[in-house]
RNA sequence: CGGGUGGUAGCGCAGUCCGGUAGCGUACACGUCUGGGGGGCGUGUGGUCGCAGGUUCAAAUCCUGUUCACCCGACCA
């Protein structure tokens, strides 16, 4: 069968659905804005986690799991943090069923077992972990808390999307507590950085870090850190959050502990998480007309090897030739598919290989191996070369290594060409209109101006980039001073 | 949540206006010829038309409700 796909061109949402459809990423559900995760998508996000699992824990962090409900009461007791996930809450209100009378086979809510109280199914649990850290916290000593935990959330999005707006979504979120308010500040930029170094390193996908405006900052956060990243069409993806939460929590769930003069001080916070949204912007930063384009560092396949055959003896001496090379290549720490199946033929093969972002393809039928070569396609570039059985292992170790390069380099260089300074008015809605893109600009600072360029343009401002350079200017829409320009693009 | 469009075989679709009990391509099974970029030929299997109700002698088709998806908008860390 071909599976058509709808390129960016003709419609870029339509590409992206295509995509994490047929590459066997997602599918639909039952439930409105859920989505089942396909075994090549857990894969992949299974990669994903190990990686950043290690890193989490490289810097002194534990995992740890809490409960998906949080009682009403806990919920909002960090006001502003209630208030902001007020309106996507999803809520346990009964714990029973029973057989509908008036309608047969059916089950009805039994208007008994109403909870007491109600449970709301976690949007992100700051309230039940801070709850339950009042118990953890007594001293000095007690600190700081290096928690993080991998669970699902829940959020009653309005409007959902394939990954990067789901109902529930996966993620992992730490939380950390801290006896001085620098050392939260230090986590809360220690794990950006563990962010973004993930972002670029693993996904290959290159990000800016930054802070965000009082408007966009997290519900119940004193600053909101930030990676961004720019997708192929030129909007921006939030891809990754780190929250200095002050004393905002240890304030609303009374935790304190005893410093070294025995003084009764609260607490301070971090928080940090990112999500399977990470996999919506893996796609759109890399793949093509043609399919996926994964990164070899987390591909689930790295390399896919395609023998080509006429009959069962030409199969039974390249099965026993390449078993050979996939144990070297296993020996090697590559993650490779030896398919032979029968069911369908070399060209079917390599266009679902390209569906599916594997890294490298190897063919090799009776021809080759005379010559003692295989061919060698690459995804990124779509290069095909012969190569020499011989050191294969060792060649395809570095070409992954220089794919997963090659990958970076190329985002890089679209997302720096998708930079774009702007003085006036005029030239920012030339610029978010036709090029697209981050735009730096001068804005007043204020959250009225920041709301009104929204409402205009629907451009928000991403971040103020972290190592931004103080410059004066005049803000793009009111002509007031500013101090900086900060990033603004259309986004997911 | 408001407006629009759609849901018929695993996938992509026709049939719906003008009710009469479902069809095409592909996939799948078997056979055969094939095999270096999504194979050819032949023979078959598979659905009761998203779900629930209603009208009717008769409903994929008409009516009501509902659900899932997509698009626009509002909303959204």
């Amino acid at each position: 069968m071909v599976k058509e796909l709808t390129t960016r061109e003709q419609d870029y949402s339509q590409w992206y659905n295509d995509l994490v459809l047929k590459g066997s990423l997602a599918d639909y559900s039952a439930v409105r804005g859920c989505m089942v995760i396909k075994p090549y998508g857990y894969a992949l996000w299974e990669n994903m986690q190990a990686a950043l699992d290690k890193m989490f824990k490289d810097t002194g962090h534990e995992n740890a799991y809490f409960p998906l409900f949080v009682p009403k009461s806990l919920f909002e007791a960090e006001e502003k943090n209630a208030e902001g996930f007020a309106k996507e809450c999803a809520i346990v209100t009964h714990y029973r069923l029973k057989t509908d009378p008036n309608n047969k086979g059916k089950l009805m809510v039994d208007p008994e077992a109403k909870l007491e109280e109600e449970l709301i199914v976690r949007p992100t649990s700051e309230a039940i972990i801070w709850n339950t850290y009042k118990t953890w916290i007594q001293s000095y000593r007690d600190l700081p808390i290096l928690v993080n935990q991998w669970a699902n959330v829940v959020r009653w999005e309005m409007r959902t999307r394939l990954f990067l707006r789901t109902a529930e979504f996966l993620w992992q979120e730490g939380h950390t507590a801290h006896a001085t308010k620098d050392e939260a500040i230090a986590e809360t930029v220690k794990m950006l950085d563990v962010y973004a170094d993930f972002a670029e390193n693993w996904m290959a996908m290159p990000v800016i870090k930054g802070v965000k405006t009082e408007s966009e900052r997290f519900a119940g956060a004193e600053d909101t850190y930030c990676i961004e990243a720019l997708m192929q069409d030129g909007k921006a993806l939030q891809a990754g959050t780190s929250h200095f939460l002050g004393q905002n929590f240890a304030k609303a769930f009374d935790v304190k502990f005893s410093d070294k003069n025995n003084t009764q001080e609260y607490v301070w916070a971090t928080s940090w998480g990112v999500s399977t949204r990470l996999i919506g912007g893996l796609v759109m930063t890399h793949s093509d007309d043609e399919g996926l384009v994964l990164p070899p560092r987390i591909a689930p396949v790295q390399v896919v090897i395609v023998p080509i055959f006429k009959g069962d003896e030409q199969k039974a001496m390249i099965d026993e030739k390449m078993a050979v090379v996939v144990a070297s290549f296993k020996a090697a720490g590559i993650r490779v598919k030896y398919d032979n199946s029968d069911n369908n033929r070399p060209g079917w093969k390599f266009a679902e290989y390209e569906l599916k972002g594997v890294p490298i393809r190897i063919a090799v039928g009776p021809r080759d191996l005379e010559n003692n070569q295989v061919e060698l396609a690459r995804r990124d570039t779509k290069e095909k070369t012969d190569i020499s059985l011989d050191g294969l292992t060792k060649t395809v170790a570095a070409l992954l290594l220089e794919i997963q390069s090659n990958l970076l380099q190329r985002a890089i260089k679209y997302r720096d060409d998708h930079i774009t300074s702007v003085d006036t008015w005029d030239e920012f809605i030339n610029v978010l209109d036709n090029k697209t893109g981050f735009v730096l600009a001068h804005w007043d600072g204020t959250a009225a101006t920041e709301e009104k360029i929204k409402d205009q343009t629907k451009a928000t401002i991403r971040c103020i980039p972290l190592d931004n350079p103080l410059e004066d200017g005049k803000c793009i829409l009111t002509g007031n001073p500013s101090k900086q320009r900060v990033l603004f693009a259309r986004a997911y």
